[in-house]
DNA sequence: GACATTACTTACATTTTTGTATGTATCCTA
DNA sequence: TAGGATACATACAAAAATGTAAGTAATGTC
């Protein structure tokens, strides 16, 4: 991944917020560019690679897969991989993945209540 | 602020997801490592800079001030300086910054539910 | 035997975020 | 007249996130 320094204050410093504050334990998963992108994508079911791919045309290969290892070290979704040639590998949702539905829900409920304020 | 780029593909990315996913709107916004803490602290009242301070003991004067101004810069909170010396002012959550809350509440919801299944 | 397909990996570069250290203005108080 | 208090600003440095470009392995198809 991308090596985290855990001597770094920054590191310490996320640690102590994710411990005080549970608002920032959930966005240190969640959070990053691509994170909720991806969920969403994967709420209406589960996705090959290459089909989140093309949902989210302008992300690289390498973020994605950065993120959907962090996303599945965090149990947000898992990884099934089918025995082919050319590969085939499957990405889907956890329990508590598919429980991010609340929280995008009110995110893009605030987002339309700041857009209709401007 | 800190100079973005507005030629890199990183901001174009941005751009893009931002106008295509809501969730990202909002998180665009009420992202970055100091931005739930310093809401949530004002959600029981206005604070003054230094007061903010205290409630978050790690955040730097800088970070503070930067969060601060960009969180004004999208109406978020209110900044009202009284002219004393020394200086007083103080931040409150607009009406918009008090509807967070439902946001807030969702990802501590998600998070103890997170912590619960490990 | 060259090529396409798929889901990656790796090395490297750039951009963005965060942290460190020091300085500033004003007035009051000791 | 030397500090203290407050809310910053500024220059610089480090760390983290993201992007670019190229390569890999296995197999089937032309």
């Amino acid at each position: 991944m991308s090596k985290i320094k855990e001597t770094s204050t920054n590191f310490a410093n996320k640690q102590a917020l994710s411990n005080k504050c549970l608002e920032v334990y959930s966005t240190n998963i969640i959070g990053g560019q691509w994170s909720l992108p991806i969920c969403y994508a994967l709420l209406s079911g589960k996705l090959r690679f290459g089909e989140i791919k093309k949902v989210l045309p302008n992300i690289t290969e390498r973020m994605l897969t950065l993120q959907l290892k962090k996303l599945e070290k965090n149990k947000v979704l898992t990884r099934k991989i089918y025995a082919e040639v050319p590969p085939r590998v499957e990405y889907e949702l956890t329990s508590i993945g598919y429980e991010l539905k609340p929280i995008i829900k009110e995110l893009e409920n605030w987002a339309k209540k700041h857009k209709k304020m401007l």
